[in-house]
DNA sequence: AATAAATGAATGACTATTCATTCATTAATG
DNA sequence: CATTAATGAATGAATAGTCATTCATTTATT
């Protein structure tokens, strides 16, 4: 006896100050869903997890669909911004393409949850979201695609290849190295280590070899 | 979209012969699940398309989830097994891999269902089935890897690549090439061209060259 | 006739969403 | 300043709809 509320959960947030709610939900959607798939997961769960009632999701959000939605597009559209700005720091495509390779894996590794959400949950959703309904899904792969353009300009990447399959090209290891992470426990190998390899596998292959 | 209720769905099966009820529930659901996506699609969608009663699945399934991961096993069992056979065809590592990498994408092309439900339908529950409970997916994975242990026996590829991630990066690439492929409606690659990007870059990157 | 297979209507569990009500905060009034 | 009224964000119990699964009955097979 003698806890006025209910009980205290792991990770449940203190009730959010005003303003802060919609992230609050957010923040709170993204660890649930990761922790028991979008489909499993209750709305009400989400609300337990923000410290909100179940009524307020739909104060902010039209459904539980465009939680996941909202969700990916706010997210997805901040890494992009800061993606674009870090890899542009480098000169040459290919540090432009190391870096990018490294930041979607640091990403992994610092928001693991996130990284589930966007790697596992969304994908059911594929067919619906990708390209038709997920702009900065779009806006991520043009960002991938236009280094490569960039590095073709420049003579650095071979003519051969074209952009829009190598971005899926090299996308579509990422996320499958980033699901290998997310998913064990326990990982042989470290994320630098990820990353070195997928690096090395495209740099050899992207690059023509200089005499 | 127009999901009108019951009425004359093109594709609906004639009532299987005793003996092909279970392969035609199983076919059902390929493209069952392929249309509707898994969590939308009904058990009695299935068993209409099956030309079945809806309980009749459950005298040949345990569940719904039981239909998915049978449908999943069994087919990548067939899969593993028929790749296996033609890529040992060829002596080197080079032809092997250049081969896993069409029937790979033969595989989408003939049957873009069976790769809509593998790509897109099993990655939700991939936490809990890769790995974990999906051997023949892992048989998948490692049918790659031998490739490529293969390779550096021989000499042909490069030691500094580690079988158990350059499996993983190449299958990640051919996943998501596989799900740009049934996801565009016109896809503007055939997939051949999708073939020699992916081997291409895979090749140059993977393999010392000659003299 | 006996056994096995198949049926599909009925059940019941589950949960996204709604909305009447509460209440903290702000504005208006004397 | 003290008091009252208005506001609308937040609540969470109740609703409403969905659908996987069951099983009493029917049909097919030996």
């Amino acid at each position: 006896m003698g806890t006025t509320k209910s009980k205290k959960v792991s990770g449940q947030r203190e009730k959010p100050q005003r303003g802060e709610r919609r992230s609050a939900i957010l923040e709170a959607a993204i660890d649930t869903f990761a922790e028991r798939g979008f489909h499993h997961a209750r709305v009400s769960d989400v609300a337990r997890q923000a410290g909100v009632a179940d009524g307020t999701i739909y104060l902010y959000f039209k459904s539980k669909d465009d939680l996941l939605i909202s969700l990916f597009e706010e997210k997805m559209e901040q890494i992009v911004e800061t993606f674009r700005l870090e890899v542009n720091r480098f000169e040459s495509a290919q540090d432009r393409i190391k870096c990018f390779i490294q930041l979607h894996l640091k990403m992994v590794a610092e928001r693991p949850a996130l990284a589930e959400v966007m790697t596992v949950e969304l994908r059911q959703s594929a067919k619906f979201m990708r390209e038709y309904k997920a702009p900065q899904f779009g806006a991520y792969l043009a960002l991938l695609g236009d280094i490569i353009s960039y590095g073709q300009e420049r003579g650095e990447i071979n003519q051969g290849f074209d952009p829009s399959l190598t971005r899926r090209i090299i996308f579509g290891a990422l996320d499958e190295l980033s699901l290998y992470w997310v998913s064990s426990k326990r990982p042989q190998h470290s994320l630098e280590r990820l990353s070195d390899e997928l690096w090395t596998l495209c740099a050899q292959g992207c690059f023509k070899l200089e005499n």
